[in-house]
Formats: structure tokens, C-alpha cells, sequence
RNA sequence: GCCGGGGUGGCGGAACUGGCAUACGCAGCGGACUUAAAAUCCGCCGGUCGCAAGACCUUGUGGGUUCGAGUCCCACCCCCGGUACCA
């Protein structure tokens, strides 16, 4: 019996559980994936950083998708030069552990822990490099100690500070709802008609950073997301403008607006506040205070989303009460209309109908002047059906007549700030960060109520403010803290009379701004991080995530690293140089995976049943990492058969003989060398999907190989299985542990240099390049590499295919793209 | 609504910088091996017409630029993410 078709015997085969398990044991034993401070040799360090996973209960397919990629990243670095760091912790705070708790009647620390545990357990069958023992749990104390002294930095650099802001209020629980919990206006408990409601809060002043963070330059990011940032920061120049305010008994004397207008002052018609602008309630005259009432309680009870749809019919109610538009001292009267947020710029819009769709449209249904400014060209000057775009000179603006639309702008603010009606002013549609939660399950926020002394810091060494581990949940959702007496009463740190606690928390994205300075120093008492530590390890070099954090998350992290930079704690100014944000997985039906829509697609089966490395593979051949989509797992079946001929490929006996310079012998060479040049491509752009398919590639042709029975070149064989062997380390860790083991290799095939590809031996000598006539394939010819257009030319116009559609008519043109095509463009 | 992304065979997808559309895999069909099945290996596999050679059509829809468009431009339709208290 021939030894090379023998069947293997039942040890030989490749057996995913048994050898998933050996490793990851052994690696365990060894720490192979604990990361020095210091390597040795000087390798340089890389910080990879995958974003981590909210502790809902259960790893889901979706951190699977975003973590083993990121994991074969992480693990090419490694073979290449660096110390790479790779840590994983657990985002831990958060609403549905309340949830969770009000349900269940038990303490959200309970529900989280137990989380924490059982996903840890599940992550470590990825077989990923995270290195452990640097984990971070964002509500362990010693954790949440140092984002409350976060909050005590920037509170001493004045970052922080407290205003009014309205939240969403259920009046029947007594409680304030996150948006998601208000469904068609309705509290998702107890269905309520739910408003709007003020709160004090403290906020962050991320807009002081605004300019600064709409700049990209140094790092890599892609353009979507700096895109998207862009957008949401939103950078508007413009002007401030005073009107003059004159009413009985109010103090107020002018009202100021934002506009990016200023050149069409002198075609204000109306004036329009915030329905919840402070003024409103002093200016209403007494005939219209019931349907201004009216108006805004009603705005109180819609979403933004709703209100700044342009697509919805606008809608305004008159106060009665006139300011003065100063540059022609002109009355205008003001209305309150819901499409005018009090966040965005003075929450004061004055109304240009002939200048701006918006006031055109709410002008024309309330019946009020529309009076151009402009002289465009393509205007008769008879009555407007539109607003006018911009083009022409000024017209009915007093001393501004005359003047071109190209300088109007800075004209009219030249003129505004030589009058001192107003000056020159960038707005932002970014607002400062409101970090308050009205929960409690979060980071409390280190603040003391003291009657004489009001917010008073708790200092440092008090730290941290505990969260009480006996806090009771009411089903009505309001926070434990409020009513815990044994919480709330302290003394103030001042004078030590009697004092309250702040009852709220800090939004859960405090946590994950700061927590990948906490991996470099994860057991720091003394303080969050070493500055040694920071500079080493500082910033991230590469960072991925699900691209529904493309702005919040990371805008918040970028606020927090250059806050960082100007308190001194940190020297880099952006937090992560590279950043990907891959797709997210879908459910089979095509909607997110949720428990409650019961599409959800459980990692831990698939991985018992395949395996982990077929599991992990698969998820990255799916497709575009960037992408996602609906998850169908009929396809991983192809990736088990893979790595199955793979198994058979590197194990399998095979006749040796074959001269070292037969085609044969470079033909296989070729193979190999052209692969590690496709899988290294791959793997530094991000294309997982297409690195499999290269390596399946290959993997078919040892295969193809192995089964004609032919005697091969010894060397070039194990050239060319070994290289696979390493090549299929970063995706499939474990196979390619056993199979590095069984090449007789030493161990770990993870601390291998990563192969080298010759460019020689990876071209191909002849190509095959597309002969069309006018634009259609008419034949195919195998050219040598880089053949001249002559031969390629005389070539084509051989083939018989080609020269039907040739014959009898003029070459007009020939384009010639050298190993690719020619394209002879005839006429008649 | 607004901002960002996407739409290619029955399915997931490939295609450098505008240059052979459908790589790789799944499913399906046919064959080899087997008492049989599984596994494995080999072959076929976008559509229409045709006995065939071949011809024509095809990348969400409609138009445009170009010798040449999945790729660039204009308009539109549908799907996904975000929209500031889900994380």
C-alpha cells in the first residue's frame, strides 16, 4: 500500500477540540501572551486595542466578529518586530443592569459580575492574545476611583461645571428616561405621556476643544469618520447680532442671535425664539400667553429628531411682544417656533423669508413680509415663489446697497461691529458634554452639597465615593441613591457640618475614555497610570470598533486625551493613531441580534461544533470587514473543510524527487511566495475576507499537488508548508501551533519571525491579456510578462476571432495596457 | 429629516489608480471511490437565443462622460449605522 494515500489514523486527523484545548492550556501555563514593559531585543512597542465589551450577560456572535480580526492583527505585529499590547476588560456600568435589577430585585453589581465571569470564560475560547492579567472592569472600585478623580481634574481646570438641561421626565414613575426609553413619546414601563423636564447637571466643556478636534491631521483614520465628527461639530462662522428688547417690567434690553447671514439683516421680517428660551415667559403678552402656553408644552413633548425635521410643516405661535432690528430700527415681531433649539447658538434665529428656504416656508403660512436683499440675476423682481439663493448686490439695505454678494458677509459684520450691533462669532452644533445621570448604577460623581459651602469636591484621598452594596430598587426606575440615607448624608469636606451627596452618576462614556491609559498600569494604587508607563506605552496604534461609535465614543476619548495633554497627565494629544471600524454582524433575519427579537446566534455552539479557529476564520471570510450584515452560518462549513485540507496538506507524506530547478519545483515556489505577498497585502489593509480566499488558494494547490502523485522538490515542499503553517497563525492559532509542533518546529510558532516573500519568485513569467475589438473581448492571449505592444499587436491580430471583426475596416485607434489588454477601436 | 456607509449569480462575496465582471466559499447538478451512506477527490454551475460554433444581455433604477464604467458625474429608489440618557 502506497504510504502517501494511506488514510490517516484517527490520532493524525485534525481534531479542533482536542487540540484548542492543549494549547490554550499550554499558553496559559507558559503566559505567552503576558506583555513586558519591556521586551527584549528593543522591539518597539504596538498597542492594539479592540474597544470592549458591555457586560449584557452573553458573548455574542457580533464580539467575535469585531474581536478575532483584531486579534490575527494583533498577532502579525507580533511576528513582525513588535512588543505588542493587546489588553481586554469589561465596560460595566450602564442602564441595563438596572433593568436587570429592578426585574430581578437584586443589586446590579450581582447581575454584572456574574456577567463579567461568565464572558470572560466564554472569551477565552476565541484563543485570543489578550493578555489577562492587565483586565479592567470599569465598576470595580479601583477602577471607578480614578474616573471620579478624572472628574475632580477637570473640575480644578474649570472643564467642568453645572447648568440647567432638560431631560426626559415620566411623571406617573417620577423618574427621568433615557431616550431609548421613551417609545412615540410614551414611557416604555408604564406608558405615560412623558416631557420634558430641567435638571441642574454638570457638563464637561468638550466645545472648548472644538477647533482642535476637527483636525485629523497625524492620524489615520478613515474619511467617513472624520467626516461624520466633522458634521457633528459642526463649525459655523457667522455673526452674533444684537435687537433691541423693550418691554414693560422685563430687564432684558436686547436679544442677540447667531446667524451665518449677517449680510441679510435688513430683510428680517420676524424674530424666533426656542419655545424654551428664558425670555419667553417674561415677553408673551397677556392676549397671548394661553396659545404660547399651549406651544410649549407641546414642543416639551417632542424629540429633536422630530423637531429638526425639514421635511415637517413648520409651525410657530406670536408672543406679542416686538424687538428692534438696529440697522434700520425697523420692529419685528417675535414668535416662538419648535424648529429652533435653545442649544444651538443663542436659541434666537431671526427670520430671513427672502433669503432662506425655512423663513420663506413659515413666512408664507403666517402671512409675513418677505422682503429681498439681494438683486440676483435670475429674479424679475416680481413676487418670490422661493427664497432667493445667494448671487447679485445688495438691495433694500440702507448703506449696504450696492455691495456684491461675494464680500456681503464680512461687509455686514464690518458695518455691525463699527454700529456695536453685533460682532463677527463661530458657532458650534456641538454642544458641551453633559455627563450627569440621574441613575445608579455608574461612577457616583465626587461632589459634596454643603448649605454654606454648595458643591464642594471630595478630596482626593477620600476616594473612592462607594456605591452602596444595599441599595433597594423601586420597579418605578428611580435611583436607590436619592433615598439612601446612609449615601447621602455626609459632612462637608470644608467646615464638616452636615452635608448631601450628588446623587447622580457619570455617563457610562466617562469610563471608556480613559481606560485604555488604564491597561498600561492596570494595579496603579497611587494613581490611574505611571507617567513612565505613558510614555511608553502612548497612544494607541491601532484601535478598532463597531462603527456606531464612529463619533460619540470617540470624540468624548479624544476630548479626554487632550484635556489630559493641557492638565499635564499625558504628552500625546490623540489617543489612537489608527482606526478601524468594522461593520456590525446582523441576525439571520437581517435586524440586530437581540434576545427579545430571538435571532440570536450563540458563539459558544458554533465553536463547539467547528471549533474556534474555524469559527474565527469564517467570520473573517464573510466579507469586508468593514461591512457586517446579516450572519448565515451555512457557509463555515467550506472554512472547516479548508483548514481540514490543510490539516492534510502539512501532515500528508509526499514523494520527494523532483530537481530544484524544474518548472515544476518554481511553479510551486511561486505559489508560496505569491501567498505570503497576498496575505501580507491583506492583512496590513484590513482585508481578512480576501487573505483566507489567497490562502484557500494556495492550500488547493498543495492539495492538487499531493493527489497527482508526482514527486515534488523536498526543500521547496517544506518551504512551502511551513510557510502555510505560519501564515496561519494570526487567523487559526491553534492549527497552526500543531501543525508548526508537528513540522518538527520549535515552539511557539506565535514567537516566529513571519515569512518573507521574494518578489522574483512571486511574479508570474507569462500573463494572460484580453484582446477586445471596440470594447468587447474577442480572445485571450498568454503574453510574456511586459510584452511590448508590437508583439502583443501582431499577436492579436493573428487570431482568427480578432481579425473577423477587424477585417475590411480602418484601425482607428489601439489602447494597450501591458499585461492586462489591448482594445483595437475600428471604424466603419 | 440630517450626517455617514452600502446595493454585483440562488446565497456570502472578488475586481490594482477607469482596463478580461462574477476570484474564494456555500448551495445545486454530474462523476469517481464505497455493499451503502458519510467523508474525500474530479468536473459543471449569471441570463436569453442556438444542435453547435457563437451572438446578445447583465453589477438597485434612469441619464451622462470615455476607446473602455461595478469603479467617475447628475437624478432617484431601497437597506444599514448614528442622531447627544442603549452601549
Amino acid at each position: 500500500m502506497d504510504a502517501t494515500k494511506s488514510r490517516p489514523g484517527a490520532a493524525d486527523r485534525y481534531d479542533p477540540q482536542a487540540i484548542e484545548k492543549k494549547w490554550q492550556a499550554k499558553w496559559e501555563a507558559d503566559q505567552l501572551y503576558r506583555t513586558p514593559d519591556d521586551a527584549p531585543g528593543g522591539r518597539p512597542k504596538w498597542y492594539a486595542l479592540t474597544m470592549l465589551p458591555y457586560t449584557s450577560g452573553d458573548l455574542h456572535i457580533g464580539h467575535w466578529f469585531a474581536m478575532s480580526p483584531s486579534d490575527a492583527a494583533a498577532r502579525y505585529r507580533r511576528m513582525t518586530v513588535y512588543n505588542v499590547l493587546f489588553p481586554m476588560g469589561f465596560d460595566a456600568f450602564g442602564l441595563p443592569a438596572e433593568n436587570a435589577a429592578i426585574k430581578n430585585g437584586a443589586h446590579p453589581a450581582e447581575w454584572t459580575f456574574a456577567n463579567v465571569e461568565h464572558m470572560r470564560a466564554q472569551l477565552k475560547l476565541m484563543g485570543a492574545m489578550f493578555d489577562w492579567s492587565r483586565e479592567v472592569i470599569t465598576a470595580s472600585p479601583d477602577y471607578y476611583r480614578w474616573t471620579q478623580w478624572w472628574f475632580l481634574q477637570l473640575l480644578k481646570h474649570d472643564l467642568a461645571y453645572k447648568k440647567k438641561a432638560s431631560v426626559w421626565w415620566c411623571p406617573k414613575d417620577q423618574t427621568v428616561l433615557a431616550n431609548e426609553q421613551v417609545v412615540d413619546g410614551k414611557c416604555e414601563r408604564c406608558e405615560t405621556v412623558v416631557a420634558k423636564r430641567d435638571l441642574e447637571q454638570w457638563f464637561f466643556r468638550i466645545t472648548k476643544y472644538a477647533d482642535e478636534l476637527l483636525d485629523f491631521s497625524g492620524l489615520e483614520w478613515t474619511d467617513q469618520v472624520a467626516s461624520m465628527q466633522r458634521n457633528w461639530i459642526g463649525r459655523s462662522e457667522g455673526a452674533h447680532l444684537s435687537f433691541g428688547l423693550d418691554v414693560a417690567g422685563v430687564d432684558t434690553k436686547e436679544i442677540t442671535v447667531f446667524t451665518t447671514r449677517p449680510d441679510t439683516v435688513f430683510g428680517v421680517s420676524f424674530f424666533v425664539l426656542a419655545p424654551e428660551h428664558p425670555l419667553v415667559e417674561q415677553i408673551t403678552t397677556p392676549e397671548q400667553r394661553a396659545a404660547v402656553q399651549a406651544y410649549v408644552n407641546a414642543a416639551r413633548k417632542e424629540s429633536e429628531i422630530d423637531r429638526l425635521s425639514t421635511e415637517r410643516e413648520k409651525t410657530g405661535v406670536f408672543t406679542g411682544a416686538y424687538v428692534t432690528n438696529r440697522f434700520n430700527g425697523k420692529p419685528v415681531p417675535v414668535w416662538i417656533a419648535d424648529y429652533v433649539l435653545a442649544t444651538y447658538g443663542t436659541g434666537a434665529v431671526m427670520g430671513v423669508p427672502g433669503h432662506d428656504q425655512r423663513d420663506f416656508d413659515f413666512a408664507k403660512k403666517y402671512g409675513l413680509p418677505i422682503i429681498p436683499v439681494f438683486k440676483h440675476p435670475d429674479w424679475d423682481g416680481g413676487e418670490l415663489t422661493a427664497a432667493l439663493p445667494h448671487g447679485g448686490t445688495m438691495i433694500n439695505s440702507g448703506p449696504l446697497d450696492g455691495t456684491p454678494d461675494e464680500i456681503a458677509v464680512a461687509t455686514a459684520i464690518k458695518y455691525a461691529e463699527e454700529q456695536a450691533f453685533g460682532k463677527g462669532a463661530v458657532t458650534y452644533r456641538l454642544r458641551d458634554w453633559l455627563i450627569s445621570r440621574q441613575r445608579m448604577w455608574g461612577a457616583p460623581i465626587p461632589v459634596i452639597y454643603c448649605d454654606d459651602h454648595d458643591a464642594v469636591p471630595v478630596p482626593e484621598k477620600d476616594l473612592p465615593v462607594l456605591l452602596p452594596d444595599d441599595a433597594e430598587f423601586c420597579p418605578t426606575g428611580e435611583s436607590p441613591l436619592t433615598y439612601h440615607q446612609g449615601f447621602l448624608n455626609t459632612t462637608c469636606p470644608t467646615c464638616g457640618k452636615p452635608a448631601k451627596r450628588e446623587t447622580d452618576t457619570m455617563d457610562t462614556f466617562m469610563c471608556s475614555s480613559w481606560y485604555q491609559m488604564r491597561y498600561i498600569d492596570p494595579h496603579n494604587e497611587e494613581r490611574p497610570f505611571s507617567r513612565e508607563l505613558a510614555r511608553k506605552w502612548l497612544p494607541v496604534d491601532q484601535y478598532t470598533g463597531g462603527a456606531e461609535h464612529a463619533v460619540m465614543h470617540l470624540l468624548y476619548t479624544r476630548f479626554f486625551t487632550k484635556a489630559a495633554r493641557d492638565m499635564g497627565i499625558v504628552e500625546p494629544g490623540e489617543p489612537m493613531v489608527r482606526l478601524f471600524n468594522q461593520g456590525q454582524i446582523l441576525g439571520p433575519d437581517g435586524q440586530r441580534m437581540s434576545k427579545s427579537r430571538g435571532n440570536v446566534v450563540a458563539p459558544d455552539s458554533q465553536v463547539e461544533r467547528w471549533g474556534a479557529d474555524t469559527f474565527r476564520a469564517y467570520l473573517m471570510f464573510l466579507g469586508p470587514w468593514d461591512q457586517g450584515g446579516p450572519y448565515d452560518a451555512s457557509g463555515i462549513t467550506g472554512i472547516y473543510r479548508w483548514l481540514n485540507r490543510a490539516w492534510n496538506a502539512v501532515t500528508a507524506h509526499v514523494p520527494v524527487g523532483a530537481q530544484p530547478a524544474a518548472p515544476e519545483t518554481r511553479a510551486l515556489r511561486r505559489w508560496t511566495h505569491k501567498t505570503i505577498k497576498k496575505v501580507t497585502e491583506d492583512i496590513e489593509d484590513v482585508h481578512f475576507n480576501t487573505m483566507i480566499a489567497a490562502m484557500m488558494e494556495f492550500t488547493n494547490e498543495l492539495i492538487r499537488l499531493r493527489e497527482s502523485g508526482a514527486e515534488v522538490d523536498g526543500d521547496a515542499w517544506r518551504e512551502a508548508v511551513e510557510s502555510l503553517a505560519l501564515l496561519l497563525a494570526p487567523p487559526c492559532p491553534h492549527i497552526a501551533e500543531e501543525l508548526w509542533q508537528r513540522l518538527g518546529k520549535p515552539y511557539s510558532v506565535h514567537t516566529q519571525p513571519w515569512p518573507k516573500y521574494d518578489e522574483a519568485l512571486a511574479r508570474a513569467d507569462e500573463v494572460e491579456v484580453a484582446v477586445q475589438v471596440n470594447g468587447k473581448v474577442r480572445d485571450r492571449l498568454l503574453l510574456p510578462l511586459d510584452a511590448p505592444e508590437d508583439v502583443a499587436r501582431a499577436r492579436a491580430l493573428e487570431s482568427a476571432s480578432v481579425s473577423a471583426h477587424v477585417a475590411g475596416k480602418e484601425i482607428a485607434r489601439v489602447i494597450y495596457v501591458p499585461n492586462r489588454l489591448l482594445n483595437i477601436v475600428v471604424k466603419g
